[in-house]
DNA sequence: TGCCAATGTCATCCG
DNA sequence: CGCGGATGACATTGG
């Protein structure tokens, strides 16, 4: 028997789950313009146990959601609501003011490493780019990604699903004219859309919290090919406007080579956690000491995600991510005209008596990166590059050129040993020539991005929208301020119902609402020696102030005076002047037909019970019968000689009196179950949401530091020369860090095999 | 009159 | 073993 309770128990327990589930994904009450009653209506009444008298005008539901069905807690609702925009507010994709101030208080100080702009997202979303990776124009790309982002950001359900409201055909056709009429005027059509409109009036309607909410929905409409026109790119959901330079992708032309490397460090931040080791480099390169003191790291550079948060999934695993994507990529972005240069047919016979010089010869020409300069150099190269390059005694066979970044020892702390050219030229580059169509592999991250999970996010989002409408406080404060219905007393405040419920609530919130027991929901009575007024019903002030039975309205209690403040006199089972007596009277004496009228009231006031006990002259009130503890119980039953039908009749009384205050203690408890299960519900699934929505930017990030990784890569490559100034082939030659912290020139086979090890490794690990 | 939500009651379990 | 709380199931009530 236990386990058929806990069967069922649970079972409750997973159909509440499961309904707000479903209520969360189809959203009945908002997107499906339901004329059905919403969900929670569905599964827990719709009308309420302890507020209809009160609230009965009210329909407990204000837009069709729910705020309490037993008792109305404004605490509890404008809390909600409150926390419900600032929930609103996350959902929106931006960066806030604090972390983009960060970006620029990091930033490099040299005004000239602007690839550290501030901007996090959107302009340097090139993933798109860097994943089809047909395109050759570095532009065109860019515009794509920003469509490719635009794409994502309705995926993740920052855009509201279209939806039709209450359309009829008429309204359709009306809107159709209206529209042909306007279209000439530059009107789109979306102004339009019934759902467009009731959003912005929503949007109008919400004070303050609603600017961040609603604005970014019209500008996205409104704004983004203005913003677009002036090189701004704008927020989806925010509105905020990020400027649409992109000085890490293009202006990087201009940049040191010195600087690109500080940029690379600041893009890697790995430090300890890259796992590349050192094991091949030092046979290939002869470490050139650092010139510079300790590096200047822009860390500000990095997403504040990445430095304030907790990485969602480990570094290593993006390592490996980045790994890939950059293996399947490979240079295929690089389009500039310094890396067209690398493939000019020029550098190649050159280059080609390189090619045979096996890996183990390597020779250093000890250039040091910083001497050179970054970006469309090709025509400073005699003048950037010093003897050395062209010092044959230097040169010599090698292939190997060592670059050495004036902060070395920043960048082993960073990068360790990497095998660079592993990352960026694939070993398909070495029979393509076509470098800048690389193969269009998947992007391994978009496995973490597919749409399922931006589905999931889109509905996480559209879960968090649901929620209290902004107009239900005002018509919640419409409906206090009205007739109510029933007003018994002076605890019958909003005040002290959003107290009461605050309390039972607070108590219920900590799972330990079961433990008051069948008495818990009397503890903050404010008139707590009630029971010396006789005549009041057993069970406590606390529920009599929601209980359905009190439903005397004020006018008829004025003429109860003895009612006032007991309340809820309906258990009563004698006459109000003899109660005081406790003695056994005749009950109607009619002298008076008001007093007529107060006793045909009060006899259809009376329970059952009630009833009984008056027929069989019961010469106490049933009060007492059912809430006297036992002892004193037994002591009012043995003053009076009572028949054993009497005895019957009072002992039935008193356990269904108990019973039914059980039984209500035991819905109010039911209730406050399913609510708080449907509240943690709600919560979980506003975590997940969020962390979904954290994961994305992660991994926007990520895309960003692989971007700017790849640029920086082209750039240096592109800007190193042979002994006979020609560029080298990516086909032929990889960057690759070495464990001292420099940078070595080696061939691709060398690279390609490097790779291999570390996937291999990579792989064991895993396993 | 039927429907439905709220409430009451009974039976039963259980501490 | 009786008391009383808890609770599922059913009955009653009232809108």
């Amino acid at each position: 028997m236990l386990s058929l309770k806990k069967y069922f128990t649970e079972g409750l327990i997973q159909f509440t789950i499961l309904l707000s589930l479903i209520g969360v994904r189809v959203d009945v009450d908002t997107y499906l313009n339901s004329h059905l009653p919403p969900l929670r209506e569905i599964f827990l009444g719709q009308s309420s146990a302890y507020t209809q008298t009160q609230f009965h005008n009210l329909r407990n539901t204000l837009d069709g959601y729910v705020i309490h069905p037993k008792s109305v807690d404004l605490d509890y609702y404008f809390t909600a609501r409150r926390l419900l925009n600032q929930v609103r507010a996350l959902d929106r994709f931006q960066v806030p003011t604090t972390e983009v101030n960060a970006w620029l208080v990091h930033r490099d100080p040299e005004g000239s490493v602007s690839g550290a702009q501030p901007s996090t997202g959107i302009v340097l979303e090139n993933g798109g780019g860097l994943q089809d990776g047909t395109v050759p124009d570095n532009v065109v790309r860019e515009s794509g990604a920003e469509q490719g982002f635009g794409e994502e950001l309705e995926d993740l359900g920052a855009v509201a699903p279209p939806m039709n409201g209450d359309l009829t055909k008429e309204d359709i056709d009306l809107i159709d004219i209206l529209w042909r009429q306007d279209i000439d005027l530059g009107a789109g059509r979306e102004i339009f859309d019934y759902s467009h409109r009731q959003k912005e009036s929503d949007v109008d309607k919400e004070a303050g919290s609603g600017q961040e909410c609603g604005d970014g929905w019209r500008s996205r409409r409104g704004e983004e090919d203005v913003a677009a026109d002036r090189a701004l790119l704008v927020d989806g959901e925010t509105g905020e406007s990020f400027p649409a330079q992109v000085p890490g992708v293009e202006d990087q032309t201009a940049l040191s080579l010195e600087e690109c490397l500080r940029l690379l460090e600041a893009t890697f931040p790995f430090g300890e956690n890259s796992e590349f080791p050192a094991a091949d480099a030092p046979s290939l390169t002869e470490a050139v000491p650092s010139e510079s003191g300790p590096s200047v790291v822009p860390n500000g550079l990095l997403s504040p995600l990445l430095t304030e948060t907790e990485l969602p999934f480990d570094l290593e695993q993006q390592w490996q991510d980045l790994m890939s994507i950059m293996e399947t990529q490979g240079m295929e972005v690089n389009s500039t005209a310094a890396t067209e240069n690398l493939y000019n047919s020029t550098g190649g016979d050159i280059l080609t008596t390189n090619y045979s010089l096996p890996p183990s010869t390597p020779i250093n020409q000890n250039v040091s990166l910083h001497q050179a300069s970054l970006g469309s150099c090709a025509q400073d190269f005699p003048s950037l590059f010093s003897s050395e390059i062209e010092s044959p005694s230097l040169a010599g066979s090698s292939a190997l050129l060592q670059l050495v970044p004036d902060n070395s020892t920043g960048f082993s702390s960073t990068f360790g040993s990497t095998n660079l050219s592993g990352i960026f030229f694939p070993s398909q580059l070495n029979s393509t020539v076509n470098d800048t169509s690389g193969p269009d592999l998947p992007d391994p991250l978009g496995g973490l991005l597919d749409e399922a999970m931006l589905d999931e996010i889109s509905l996480m989002d559209l879960a968090i929208e649901e929620g209290f409408n902004p107009v239900q406080a005002s018509r919640l404060e419409e409906e206090f301020d009205s007739d109510s219905g029933l007003s018994l007393d002076s605890s019958h405040s909003p005040a002290s119902l959003s107290s009461s419920e605050a309390s039972s609530s607070s108590s219920s919130a900590s799972s330990s609402f079961s433990e008051e027991g069948a008495v818990g929901y009397n503890s903050d009575s404010e008139n707590v020696d009630f029971e010396e007024t006789e005549g009041a019903v057993g069970y406590q002030p606390e529920y009599s102030k929601f209980c359905r039975m009190s439903y005397q309205n004020p006018s008829q209690l004025h003429y109860l005076p003895y009612l006032e403040h007991v309340g809820h006199n309906h258990t009563y089972n004698m006459a109000p002047r003899t109660l005081e007596t406790d003695e056994p009277e005749p009950v109607s004496v009619g002298r008076k037909s008001a007093k007529e009228k107060q006793a045909d009231f009060l006899d259809k006031q009376m329970s059952r019970d009630e009833h009984r006990a008056r027929a069989m002259k019961i010469p106490f009130p049933n009060e007492k019968i059912i809430n006297l503890p036992v002892e004193e119980f037994n002591e009012l039953l043995s003053k009076y000689q009572l028949s054993e039908a009497q005895l019957s009749l009072i002992r039935d009384i008193r356990r269904r009196g108990k019973n039914k205050m059980a039984a209500q203690n035991c819905r109010k408890r039911k209730l406050d179950t399913i609510l708080n299960l449907e509240r943690d519900v709600e919560d979980l699934q506003r975590d997940k949401s969020k962390l979904l929505r954290e994961k994305v930017e992660f991994l926007r990030s990520l895309r960003q530091m692989k971007q700017k990784v790849q640029s920086l890569y082209q750039e240096v490559f592109g800007c190193l020369r042979d002994e006979n100034g020609q560029p080298y082939s990516p086909n032929q030659y990889a960057l690759q860090y070495a464990s001292n912290g420099s940078m070595i020139l080696i061939p691709r086979s060398l690279a390609d095999q490097q790779g291999r090890r570390q996937e291999r490794k990579q792989k064991d690990r895993r396993k």
